[in-house]
DNA sequence: CAAAAAGGTTGACAAATGTAATCCTTTCTG
DNA sequence: CAGAAAGGATTACATTTGTCAACCTTTTTG
């Protein structure tokens, strides 16, 4: 169905308070992002409803106040994203993003380790099938 | 100076056709535009104005028309906008990201030799240190 | 030269985004 | 109960982004 997802900051932070947690109620939220972002209440309550414009969201009564959820999955947000945002910048080649990292001394010895276990990982899944 | 260099999508087609060379005048890059974007004339005339006010790009009188250049320069605007969306989407992991591709298939038998090359000069990198 | 193309500037408008104040209703709570 | 807090809907306004049409000047070219 949802095509282009493509959250913007704002949106971005609603979605990870939900994805962190669900249902969550108007207060909570307008509490969360008062503090993560410094809105005010009808800030949040804004959000909220264009993000239900956008289906993004939806939410259901619940005994005093409704009870907001997501049905997106965050891993296909994400991966969306992370494909649009790598054909951007780099052509779409994970490779020259992790290379740039590595130019540029951004890799820690750990990081390095972890990335060759990720791969290792990797390979045995292709082998799987 | 520049701290907040983030590009939206238009911009990051300006820039692009400066990267692939400089400098430019105005009829190529709205050529080019043209092409790429589908641009009239005044969109790119004006998408030019804006990126001189945010100091993204600037001219030199040729010996007709403008010549554009950019002092950006594209491996440091791509490693800021990695880290900030590596930070939106995967907690500033590197490790998650391709870990989220890893899970999903998305990497090819090809990509992940490509990757641990790219591991295996980081490291030799680092040694040299 | 006169028309066409290139070069350039302004003003404009709609949609998206960021941010809130107001106001109304329902529900707690001292 | 009466006031405070929670819940919610509407309206609003500035800025940014996406797109141009118009219009003017300078070059080029048949």
């Amino acid at each position: 169905m949802k095509e282009n997802i493509s959250l913007n900051n704002s949106e971005w932070c609603i979605m990870e308070a939900l994805w962190q947690e669900q249902p969550k109620t108007l207060m909570q939220l307008v509490y969360e992002m008062k503090e993560k972002q410094g809105w005010s209440k009808s800030t949040t309550g804004t959000m909220l409803r264009r993000m239900q414009e956008k289906a993004y969201i939806r939410f259901e009564e619940g005994e005093k106040a409704r009870l907001y959820f997501t049905d997106l999955k965050r891993e296909k947000v994400v991966l969306k994203e992370t494909e649009s945002f790598l054909n951007r910048a780099f052509g779409g080649s994970l490779g020259l993003l992790v290379n740039t990292f590595a130019e540029n001394n951004q890799l820690t010895e750990k990081d390095i380790e972890e990335l060759k276990q990720i791969l290792h990982k990797a390979e045995e899944k292709r082998e799987e099938n």
